[in-house]
DNA sequence: GAGATACATGAAATTATTTTATGTATGGAT
DNA sequence: ATCCATACATAAAATAATTTCATGTATCTC
């Protein structure tokens, strides 16, 4: 359904998306012809060009590429409106755009695939969209509506925006094979040993690794995979969540250094805008996120 | 020009407005039958009754009300999507809805008319509307986009909107003919004396009234003229902005008490939505508000 | 220069919306 | 109870808006 429907915008984002008239016909499924007349409209109506276009390419002018970002901004809402209006009817509809932080899988304490399965398993007519970024950009697409959900630790938190605690994440120090730390059978090092290494860490979201050099890490990287290569070269010493190290570790590419001295834990957050629960998917999948989670012992275990 | 237009929800809006199918005709310009075809169509396409209607009258249902209030809004958004595209071609369009607070006409040191007058005097082809109400009331208008700028003594500052100073207010002591203060020639009565007397204040915007009692005022008004009223019938004393104030001693309705002993200041602002100022229009009349304000001396010389 | 691509355009066809004319139901007056 | 006026609903006709079809123009590639 739509009732803030506006044929002209969307033909013109579509377009933009598709780079191009001739293709964008397959994504609106109308003709080359009436995506022609319609975006001569948008433009005639506006007063100035949003694209160029022929056989030389399409590139959109810079005004097109202003009204792009907020056209596209404006059918979400517009999608979202209608999606609320639907829900007054008592079923569940429209889209709901769920962000997560890296490695959020493998997360102990919060089984994210049994919430999509009760979320799944109600009735409902939702259509879901899973991205994955970092909780800056995280925060930022909430805050725009690009999102309606996010489950990540989000460190500095802010007022539009509502947190709640879901579960902790446990980190701890990895050397990979080949690192003068890893051949240590069962010994630690000392602190000040360790705090000689070389360091790698996320580019965002780092943590304060109390008794380790504070400075900057000698490597990072923006995913949770790409670090653990780092680590797992042997070049360096870097934090890793316990749950998403242990694969590596059984596979002997790498191995926890110093055990329990050095263990730092971060709280997983499920994030909405204020205000935008009234949006019953975003509220019904948000009890299933705290339905399949379980927040862990407060003193961790030994792994 | 109408972008995101959709004649149903606007069509609904209206009749919600009018109260009744037959009044919105002459409001949207269209027969009554059309409405009653668009009306059954919405209905139709969301799955429930948004109003009863007939020889009975006409209501809304509950689902009505709740769709009314956010199509409301939607309308509003879209109204201000279509102005900042149309701010892209150069001209200043859309509408511009402004909110003050009460008084402000007189306010020395910022002189809204002059503004105004500029504003209108640029090439543009904006719809003005100008709102009065209290300071609480406006910020909840700015959030929700009801409103564009705002001018008014912001006490409560949030993180939603940004604020810019514009001018003081002096506030006096006043009471009226018939209270025992109110003879006084010149002489100045003693600050526990006044503590005894019962006040009046208006119902928001509590001044913290510096050496007078603290508690619950004996009255209060919502409205600055009818605060006055309130003061001039002699039962009780009462603080107002000496700009206001003037007119009813001038009249010899008023009189001040205790002269220079008892004033308060105040501080105007100029509230925005943060980010909002991506509309011309609107920072165009900041700026027009933001040259007919002059901050008067820091010191208060005597009336 | 031939062929292909990418978009524009006029006329016809189709689809959507509005009006006209009339119907139904209800409250109030007699 | 009957009649009238009000308020909305509906079918059919009229009008308007949109889309397709068929074809045209320009440009890039070879």
């Amino acid at each position: 359904m739509k009732l803030l429907r506006n044929a002209l915008l969307e033909t013109f984002v579509t377009v933009a998306d598709c780079g191009g008239f001739s293709e964008a016909q397959y994504a609106l499924g109308i003709t080359q012809s009436a995506i022609s007349i319609r975006i001569r409209d948008l433009e005639t109506s506006l007063g100035y060009r949003l694209c160029d276009r022929g056989r030389g390419g399409f590139r959109l002018t810079e005004r097109g590429e202003t009204v792009y970002r907020r056209a596209r901004s404006m059918l979400r809402s517009a999608r979202d409106f209608d999606a609320g209006l639907m829900e007054l009817r008592g079923t569940v509809t429209g889209d709901l755009r769920i962000g997560v932080a890296d490695a959020v899988s493998s997360l102990p304490g919060l089984n994210l695939t049994q919430a999509l399965q009760r979320f799944g398993a109600r009735p409902n007519d939702v259509q879901l969209d899973i991205t994955v970024a970092s909780p800056a950009e995280l925060t930022q697409q909430l805050i725009t509506g690009a999102l309606h959900v996010a489950i990540a630790p989000f460190r500095n938190q802010i007022a539009d925006l509502e947190y709640e605690d879901l579960c902790q994440e446990e980190h701890r120090l990895y050397c990979g094979a080949g690192h003068p730390l890893f051949t240590l059978q069962g010994q630690e090092a000392a602190p000040q040993d360790i705090a000689q290494y070389p360091l790698c860490q996320r580019s965002y979201d780092r943590l304060p690794l109390a008794g380790l050099a504070a400075g900057e890490p000698a490597a990072s990287a923006a995913n949770m995979e790409a670090l653990a290569m780092l680590i797992a070269t042997g070049q360096y010493l870097g934090p890793l969540p316990a749950h998403f190290a242990d694969a590596w570790v059984r596979g002997g590419r790498l191995r926890e250094v110093n055990g329990p001295e050095m263990r730092w834990v971060t709280t997983f957050h499920l994030a909405t805008r204020r205000g935008q629960m009234h949006r019953r998917a975003i509220s019904l999948f948000a009890e299933d996120v705290r339905r399949s989670c379980q927040t862990p012992p407060a003193a961790p275990g030994p792994g």
